[in-house]
DNA sequence: GTGAAAGCGCTAACAC
DNA sequence: GTGTTAGCGCTTTCAC
């Protein structure tokens, strides 16, 4: 029914199961003749370890969770392939649970991960609030923060420092001769990728006196059509503004199509500048100047702690990467 | 160490294991003060079933696998998204496994599956080779195919007819009079997706008198770049084609990068054809025409269709949809 | 070098 | 209604 266990191989192989399972841990502790009867006799049934049994007895499965809040966001599909080509390089087995951007079924997988003995998990939400911190306090096991920040700083974890990336989007305006520039940026209340780029922009414009007018200040989602919807409505006000700050990649490219439709000619008429450095959004014409992540990095380095801490080492601080502005064709200098 | 187990729930709750693990399954069979207790000390341990230990006896552990090849592929993200969707809905739990479009890594996951004893799993990957059988063979649980088939027809699935869209597309650009069409398609070798979209465009430009001489027929891989670089050697060409058919939307993003390159204008001096649909590609200007996929349908019924089959009932025979032609702007009539 | 047996945390008869 | 107990498939002392 179920496939054959360790006792039929024992049994065919003419040994007992105790010698079965010392074959599997450290085959030179099996005299030759045993060990090629007990390979035989393996390969023969096509028996294959019941993880759940050995789980049971080790209290670990060799499993990592990675919890992402939305696999159809290009970001968390990279993030996530970084992650993966590094986990098959150390040899880990990765699954990946998506939460649908739901604060409560992040909290749910973090419980999964604790009650099926995942030995790691990385997690990549957003948030992480007083549910979410008793669930990682009951997991037992390490936790580590890909592109995300515990605000209390008790987990490691590795990201970029939006803020900074606020500001250098910014100054890169406001250097080209930009005054009029709107924002469009994510949800506030996210305090590790949207908060920190609004207070990047708003700092920073603020210093050179060019803070929009709060009705140029637009806070959407994260999903793609908000920056399209947004962007005709700047682009619709009779004096409109010449440059555009935009939260992520995805809602820039939704920008430089509300532009397009609109007949804005980018970047004579209106520069953008988005965030992220998605692979996708670079065969956007004209190309996207954008605040780039390394976010294969990101995700190899999570991996490469979350095996670490595994392993018994000590959690290092987070490290806090700079992202790197690109300058590409959707920014020029202000006409005006 | 390891949290607490159901013998320290029974031991603070002053009744035997038995009466908890009975209250888990049933909690009117146990009486009224004794389910009191029995909660009180299960949330004042903060205890949580072992999913390992259950799994041992059950032979389930409630989780269903889905194997993917690219997680940075928005084709899959989307498709997740659709089954993640439907799996809440249906109070199932998914596990995500990216195998990053290696053969190897997909019969290795099926394994994992079969060893981790996931109750079913959904299948994405186009390979379907003899190692990947019997690892199916051995797994003993439901597989379902989703937008990928088995060419000896014996799992269950759900997918778009993609020689049908190919042909679809050829008709569409020929009715508009073009007559020199180049074709940017994936591996030939995939059977399921871009092998049938080559030959649909085959036939119907052969039917027409139109088929492209070997050096406008490309064949190249999945990734973004290489329709980039496959449109710019077609429209250096002496007298370059009016039309490109591409094998996905990708590729297609990736030739209307190039066409802007050159100078080329969309759909002025040249017709772009995709193939997916994705949400993303919405965003790009001039928008793509494409032969879409109903890819959230896609997942959520193979969701279904292995709920139903864990559940006891019939596999039903592959389900064949026929794509949409969804006719945008980066198609028009031929100039000359 | 190999085997017997206890036990990982839970479920499900089977008694009482 | 509740408790006792024998496993689920595997690992791991401890003897031999």
């Amino acid at each position: 029914m179920s496939g054959p266990t360790i006792r039929d191989v024992a049994a065919r192989a003419g040994v007992s199961v105790a010698t079965v399972s010392r074959f599997l841990s450290d085959p030179d502790k099996v005299a030759r003749a045993t060990r090629e009867k007990v390979e035989a006799a393996m390969s023969e049934l096509g028996w294959r370890p019941n993880m759940t049994a050995r789980s049971l007895v080790h209290g670990r499965t060799g499993l990592y969770g990675v919890i992402v809040p939305d696999v159809a966001n290009p970001f968390f599909g990279e993030l996530a392939t970084g992650m993966s080509l590094a986990a098959s390089s150390l040899g880990v087995q990765l699954v990946l649970l998506h939460t649908d951007l739901s604060e409560e079924l992040d909290v749910a997988a973090l419980h999964l991960c604790r009650q099926h003995r995942l030995d790691a998990v990385i997690y990549t939400s957003g948030s992480l609030g007083p549910a979410h911190r008793t669930a990682v306090a009951q997991l037992g096991r390490p936790v580590v923060l890909a592109a995300t920040y515990d605000p209390e700083d008790t987990l490691p974890g590795i990201l970029v420092d939006s803020q900074v990336g606020g500001k250098m989007g910014a100054r890169h305006l406001l250097s080209l001769g930009h005054r009029r520039i709107a924002l469009v940026g994510g949800p506030a209340a996210d305090p590790i990728a949207a908060g920190p780029r609004w207070t990047g922009w708003r700092l920073e414009l603020a210093a050179a006196g060019c803070l929009p007018p709060p009705h140029w200040q637009l806070e959407v989602g994260w999903k793609q059509q908000y920056g399209y919807q947004a962007a005709i409505a700047l682009l619709r006000e009779p004096i409109p503004p010449t440059a555009i700050l935009c939260g992520s990649d995805v809602l820039a490219l939704g920008v430089l199509a509300a532009a397009a439709d609109l007949g804005v000619s980018v970047p004579h008429d209106l520069s953008v500048v988005g965030f992220d450095g998605l692979n996708l959004a670079s065969l956007w014409r004209p190309s996207l100047t954008t605040l780039s992540q390394p976010i294969g990095d990101i995700g190899r380095e999570a991996v490469r702690l979350a095996v670490s801490l595994t392993e018994g080492h000590a959690a290092p601080p987070t490290r806090w990467l700079t992202p790197e502005l690109v300058v590409r064709g959707s920014t020029s200098a202000a006409v005006r």
